[in-house]
DNA sequence: ACAAAAGTGTTTTCTATACACCCATGG
DNA sequence: CCATGGGTGTATAGAAAACACTTTTGT
């Protein structure tokens, strides 16, 4: 009863910098699809866990250490690897650019940011996996607060504001959206504000992790 | 870099009947778990989509065939099957427990619906996949018309209001509940009315797919 | 006539949305 | 004093929730 069919893992993953959403790509250094671009991603070890594989296999291809990565859908179907049948279990997890250098260009490896409006082509099925997670993406921030993950510690309002358009890819009103926030009470305002750049500084806020896993744990929901 | 690991599916059969909820399982003919119930599910063929595998298996096994059964959640830890490394992608469908007899019990199969409340001891950590199914349930309920998979063609605005109120645990108030249904607009009132039974007969109601595909494309969304 | 379930409207409360002006700073 | 982006409140509309009596049938 036993088959011969591959495990492997992929991630998505997303990072913001500068107004623009990014996906962190690996470029292939062997067939098949050599030289093209993919999602960071491997065959999965006997004995070893999903979540483990794919933080694993995302260290050695990239340099980037995830701590949450969330599973996202398992590709199954026969002919998305032209090496055999290859199942593929999708994560998508959200990190800032900044936080990690990507490894060098080397012969083993070659990672790059790249802007979700301008991908390469992509190897296998990669492309579908991508819009997948985008899709899941755009649901979950609307009723968590995500962001958080894709932000510095300390933020403006306004770079929340922008990372919210930005991924939903509509304008959002300024009051409704920081009255909600607010609201919800898990932001604390600092005695800090933002300097350099034109116009009035910012307040600065950093996000509560306690009140929002007390909030979670007492199932209430949010929705922008 | 070929990984021994073996690729089985499950599937979540809900089924509903005299207001309560029912999960289809099948008993172990051999070990691992031999005698114990099980979900219905089995290993991937070669080049076999997972689709497929799950309509299979759940038709070898118990002699059900769904039509629309929904990726749930890979399970892949290590040590859940004691015969090695074994993967489970999970299933969940929804099915009139009445519209299909199930197989007989033979040497190869015992099949049997069991209710929510009164499941017995199973094998693996099948217990956790119908949790998350069950919860998945739950939740996709008060967003799509589902219900209507699980009841008649032809049902009573009250037969509707039961499940509900037993899928989601709690009371439902009858007038906003049927406004909810009838503002969307996928029900159709037949001339037929409920004869049997004590009280005044109810009005029949059917299910208008083709109006509620034209809601889902247009993106509406509903909850109750 | 009574028991049992079906059917029905209105009021209130809350939430979502729309909308425009003043404030603080740098140059 | 002007340009730039930050910060704030209110009014309206729509949706959700609360709530109880009448109708139809079988016995």
């Amino acid at each position: 009863m036993s088959t011969p069919i591959r495990v492997s893992v992929d991630a998505v993953v997303f990072g913001y910098e500068a107004g623009k959403l990014s996906i962190l790509l690996i470029q292939r250094k062997y067939d098949p699809f050599k030289d093209q671009w993919a999602l960071p991603g491997g065959f999965v070890l006997e004995n070893e866990s999903l979540e483990n594989a794919v933080s694993r296999e995302l260290v050695e291809e990239t340099g980037v250490s995830i701590n949450y990565l969330e599973q996202l859908y398992t590709f199954g179907n026969p002919g998305r690897d032209p090496r055999g049948h290859v199942l593929s279990v999708a994560y998508f997890g959200l990190i800032r650019p900044d936080a990690f250098s990507l490894l060098a260009s080397s012969d083993a490896s070659n990672a790059q940011w790249f802007e979700m409006e301008a991908l390469p082509d992509l190897a296998f099925d990669h492309k579908i996996i991508i819009e997948q997670a985008f899709l899941r993406l755009q649901d979950k921030i609307t009723y968590e607060p995500l962001g958080f993950e894709l932000l510095d510690t300390k933020f403006a309002f306004s770079d929340l504001e922008q990372l919210y358009t930005t991924i939903l890819g509509r304008a959002i009103d300024r009051r409704n959206f920081r009255k909600k926030f607010i609201a919800l009470n898990v932001l604390d305002e600092l005695d800090e504000k933002t300097s350099k750049g034109s116009g009035r500084p910012a307040s600065l806020f950093q996000f509560n992790e306690k009140r929002y896993k007390d909030l979670k744990n007492k199932g209430i929901v949010f929705e922008i």
